[in-house]
DNA sequence: GAACGTCGTTCGACATTAACGAACAAAATG
DNA sequence: CATTTTGTTCGTTAATGTCGAACGACGTTC
């Protein structure tokens, strides 16, 4: 692991959709480094057009090499492709949004999303991440991670976002253990109150899970009566998109 | 300029749409370094997310960092959310797809598209970039660059794409010119044969160019009958988006 | 309007450490 | 089964990234 090279991705890593903007000194608080190194280091992210300036505030922002690299990220491409028609019919048949998320880091990164109204907006924009143990479709991919990394996961601490978010391990281990065998994970309010989820594992042609879909909508109503079929269909584009990957369930 | 950063993201740069997958020795190669110094890059890379392996073929994907990354370049989302409202209008208006793109080392970067029929693909997906010499919005975001800037791009060989491409720097120095002053650039079949666009510069609160919208379609339409029309809306188009960002023309 | 604080930037000395090539193993290829 | 090419490891060396202090440029405040 190189040094110089681990702190410029981790200057990186600082900027998100809510972090626009970071001067040096915000950088050097950040990172814990003296103000020179992380000049040295972001000179070097802005000559290559990862880093640019912003004229009047003097800050730096993500540069337009950073969005160029990020829309020839081939795996979303790939998914994108396979997954929106059948996402498409989804969400157009449920009347809900449609989200396929994957994951890296212990949180689900959202790569599609297909809403159907506006005023029911979940994710705010493709590309940001929630939680693993709280959403529906965090559970299905954490559910079939390789045994020691999800043991790392349940290590850490599982943070509350509602009242019914699990933070129990043991009842976290469980519930992953039923989205195995039952094959589809639910969110019951458990990452934005109000709002329930039924997610179900895209695979490919390796047979391992790389993504995973969801229905979302009232709690009340996807739980409820429509669960059956909600979950059925879920399950039934899941299976779709994983045909479309190379996968012969 | 610290060197070991800078291997680190010209890695990272020899991505794109097209290529997708590259192993160390592809590495190696390109950057003509040995084998041992881009493995120590690339497992850095690896262990921040920004590349990935593909288990099947042991090369080295992009990473899904990246896309987290790329999807919050702030400039881009700004850009859209100022543009797509208005660029959806005169699309339909003229029933022709519109584009908004940005400039990087002597590109132009596609930002935004709207397409209004399918069998009209002129850019096949978001963060593409192509020539600065030939396109219409690469015209007037190279008009609109600091004199020094455009000197050098006018340096470099301005390689065909059509039969029409401008090749000449003093032709290009007229054209860029005629840009400035009319306030809009077309494009005559110099990047795809058969195909005209429309381009006006996209300002924001500084004065200064940020971007170019452009309306494109057959060339014998949009630069024929149409053309009074077609460049009256788009710089129309241009001038609102320019007010929404904040320029007080 | 002057003094202050804060910002990004430059510089040089030091010691860390990144770079290299050769040798290794592992897999694909014929 | 031989051969080539792949990714990986290792140890040495000199290159170079790191750091703190000092600088100049803004912007703010009293």
């Amino acid at each position: 692991m190189i040094n110089s090279v681990d702190r410029a991705l981790t200057i990186l890593c600082q900027y998100s959709q809510r972090v626009k903007e970071l001067g040096i000194t915000d950088l050097s608080q950040l990172l814990d480094l003296p103000k020179s190194t992380v000049h040295g280091l972001v000179k070097t992210l802005e000559a290559r057009g990862f880093l640019a300036r912003n004229a009047e505030s003097g800050k730096y922002r993500l540069g337009l090499k950073v969005y160029e690299l990020g829309m020839a990220y081939s795996t979303a491409i790939e998914l994108q492709a396979a997954a929106r028609p059948l996402a498409q019919e989804l969400s157009s048949k449920h009347g809900k949004s449609v989200h396929v998320a994957v994951y890296a880091g212990g949180m689900a990164v959202f790569i599609l999303k297909i809403e159907h109204r506006e005023d029911l907006m979940v994710v705010p924009r493709v590309g940001v991440s929630f939680p693993a143990h709280s959403t529906a479709v965090g559970k299905v991919l954490l559910a079939h991670l390789p045994a020691a990394e999800i043991d790392k996961y349940l290590a850490e601490d599982l943070y509350p976002l509602t009242r019914r978010t699990i933070t129990d391990k043991k009842v976290l281990a469980g519930e992953l253990e039923r989205v195995r065998t039952r094959g589809f994970a639910t969110d019951n309010e458990e990452t934005l109150n109000g709002i329930g989820c039924v997610a179900a594992p895209i695979r490919d042609q390796s047979g391992g899970v790389v993504a995973a879909i969801s229905l979302s909508g009232l709690a009340e109503e996807i739980l409820g009566a429509s669960f059956p079929e909600a979950s059925r269909d879920v399950v039934e584009a899941a299976g779709k998109i994983s045909r479309v990957l190379g996968f012969m369930g």
